[in-house]
DNA sequence: AGAAGATGCGTCACTGATGTTGCAAGTAAA
DNA sequence: TTTACTTGCAACATCAGTGACGCATCTTCT
């Protein structure tokens, strides 16, 4: 599971060594929390809002907000951070190198496909120069070239795929289908993810020109 | 062939009736140009980049900047109109609706994609409550939308294809091979973009478990 | 109940970006 | 050459967003 873990609110400024992770009350990790998913709501539909209206999103009002995240960059670092470790369970819960190809991707497909559905603008704004985000960016790449090597070598794929691209169309499939408003269950999603990844959308023999 | 017909710079505040389109200056025009290539690669790279460092990619000062559109708006909305005639015209240009399904998918393929990747922010940041935009917009759909179906009547298509998801698949696809750093040739990114679309990377026959 | 913690509110300071104006110097076009 | 146009520069006004405090009040936890 992943947890909150969030840093550094006003008041940590000479912090030094006593970055102590002091738990929270509950009051105020629902706070937290509320702040971060109003976050989330507030900057997908609109990357440049400001503080003020997600704090009122969250019900808390802006000074709370830099209570507990110092700046902006603070609060997206955050919610970069919250979403990658979700990404990171969705994706080893689906168990990708133990798993059939075919089961693998599909599970896997769907399980991602809930968390970038939540966390669309947090999986977008990802930073590469935070080390977290970066590893397990790096760790997810692995696993999805090994499944797609194991996809391609039990007959999933065929053998020349250039699997660089393949990852790609993956990624943009999914972030595709994310994107859908109608609210579609992940499954249904991940299904046509899947099948459109694996035969497009022509004829099975080619044009039928034949 | 698309026109500038660049409007507002900073003196027709009070423009009324008089908004006829002067033509620029020779000096003037290139100027002008110069500031939307160069807001098209400086946003391209940092979509908050600021009037100073369009200005000063431009080589012009930033008032001039200013001089000629008025507000950050009014840049944008000049650089998607811009990009929109562009598209227009490479879409246009591909004869969608003259020609065999496939040639035409292939040449529509590697026109837009040579546009997209020239102006990528600036068909990025489209607005649809723009007219010109929003006409452009329907337009190109409802060629798309005959073009994929006399590919289904050809035998291109599978008959039971999801259009609509054809289509998000499709402009996913010319999406995703603009970001080609390589400088990869349109061409061959068509080639790739036409091939993924109907192929997808399965093999011919479904899973070779048969 | 009491202590520690959390929040709301009002307020202030700071910063960076935007947009405007006047003027002198340079450039295109007739 | 003359005229109209264009640009750079410097200065100015404005404004929105950010971040920081102190204090009174309320909540949680022991």
């Amino acid at each position: 599971m992943a947890t909150l873990s969030y840093s550094s609110g006003v008041t940590s400024k000479a912090g030094g060594a006593s970055d102590r992770v002091r738990p929270l009350r509950a009051d105020a990790e629902r706070t937290v929390r509320a702040i971060l998913e109003a976050a989330e709501r507030v900057l997908g539909a609109n990357p440049a809002a400001t503080m003020e209206q997600i704090a009122e999103a969250a019900g808390v009002a802006r000074t709370t907000v830099h209570r507990r995240f110092a700046t902006r960059e603070a609060l997206i670092v955050a919610m970069t951070g919250w979403a990658t470790r979700q990404f990171h369970d969705a994706v080893t819960a689906a168990r990708p190198d133990a798993t059939p190809p075919a089961v693998a991707l599909y599970q896997v497909t769907a399980n991602v496909l809930r968390v970038k559905i939540a966390w669309g603008f947090a999986m977008n704004a990802l930073r590469t120069d935070d080390p977290e985000v970066a590893h397990v960016h790096t760790d997810v790449l692995d696993r999805c070239d090994r499944l797609f090597r194991r996809a391609r070598d039990a007959g999933l794929l065929r053998p020349d795929v250039d699997l660089d691209w393949t990852r790609r169309v993956y990624y943009a499939l999914i972030h595709e289908a994310a994107q859908d408003d109608r609210g579609e269950d992940a499954d249904v999603l991940a299904t046509r993810i899947v099948d459109t990844l694996l035969r497009g959308f022509g004829m099975p023999d080619g044009p039928s020109a034949r």
